[in-house]
DNA sequence: TATGAGAATGAGAATCATTATCATATACTT
DNA sequence: AAGTATATGATAATGATTCTCATTCTCATA
């Protein structure tokens, strides 16, 4: 997806809530979108100094109600938050539990296709609809090696 | 295992890494063995009303370094515990995005291995070091339908 | 089995990521 | 261009978690 396509999804999404997109939440798109991997709070607003921490959290609420956005937590203490999936495309992180790093990666369509199955199957049994999966690979990046 | 069986096992990684098994440490791992799914601060108080909020904040970190108990953090605002997994065994979690409610689940140990070979694989493109992988379901449990 | 040293406990204070508030600024509509 | 609703940013408030510290418990040793 190009810059104006994901801008053009996003103004949607958004519009389609009652919100406009403004200027700070273009920034804030722009963002996420160059980082290409999730962000907390603080990186984004070190990454764009015109960005201020409460708009910030704020308007990831307002883009994550919207569904432009998703919110991930790992086992640190900071949320960090990424352009949803189908805005880019569905993939998994390699978190990184010493300084809380994280790398996006992608399966194999084979590797995911089993693995939906079978989590369909999993989820009969305690009789949960299932949304979605998020696969975390946990380790060490390769500067905490 | 046996309850036994646990507890001898807790109470060797707690003296290796210098604590105790105290009774207090007793009764946390109690109620995280029965209940079977990892449980918040105040699930746990909950479950046994002899246990303190600090106290219970503080042994679950004992617990957790010593490698007895592992940390679960869902999107909702709560960290949940349950016993590691070289107590219970390899499992995952059917979160519900709703309440934060979890389950446990397991999968077939063939989708298993086909996993850890993409995560490996994967791993590699971005030099981490991969130790552990997590996978969760996301969806509604069967009262938030 | 009494003692002393170190570890554990519980009540409350402190921390800090995140949310809420609100006066001001900005952006659509007609 | 005015009017109205939404957005912004500075700061205060919230609340899960961690820290502190006086007291209590445990274990090893005499």
């Amino acid at each position: 997806m190009t810059d104006a396509q994901v801008d053009e999804k996003v103004a949607s999404l958004l519009h389609q809530t009652g919100h406009r997109y403004s200027t700070v939440r273009r920034r804030l798109v722009s963002v996420l979108r160059t980082a290409g991997k999730p962000l907390t709070n603080n990186q984004i607003t070190e990454s764009d100094n015109s960005l201020v921490q409460s708009s910030v959290y704020r308007n990831l609420n307002v883009l994550e109600q919207a569904g432009a956005v998703t919110r991930i937590t790992t086992n640190d203490e900071f949320a960090r938050y990424e352009l949803a999936e189908h805005i880019t495309e569905h993939h998994h992180h390699i978190i990184c539990t010493n300084c809380g790093d994280i790398a996006d990666f992608s399966l194999p369509s084979s590797v995911e296709d089993s693995l939906d199955l079978s989590l369909r199957k999993a989820a009969n049994k305690v009789s949960f609809n299932i949304d979605n999966h998020r696969l975390d690979a946990l380790g060490t990046c390769a500067s905490c090696q």
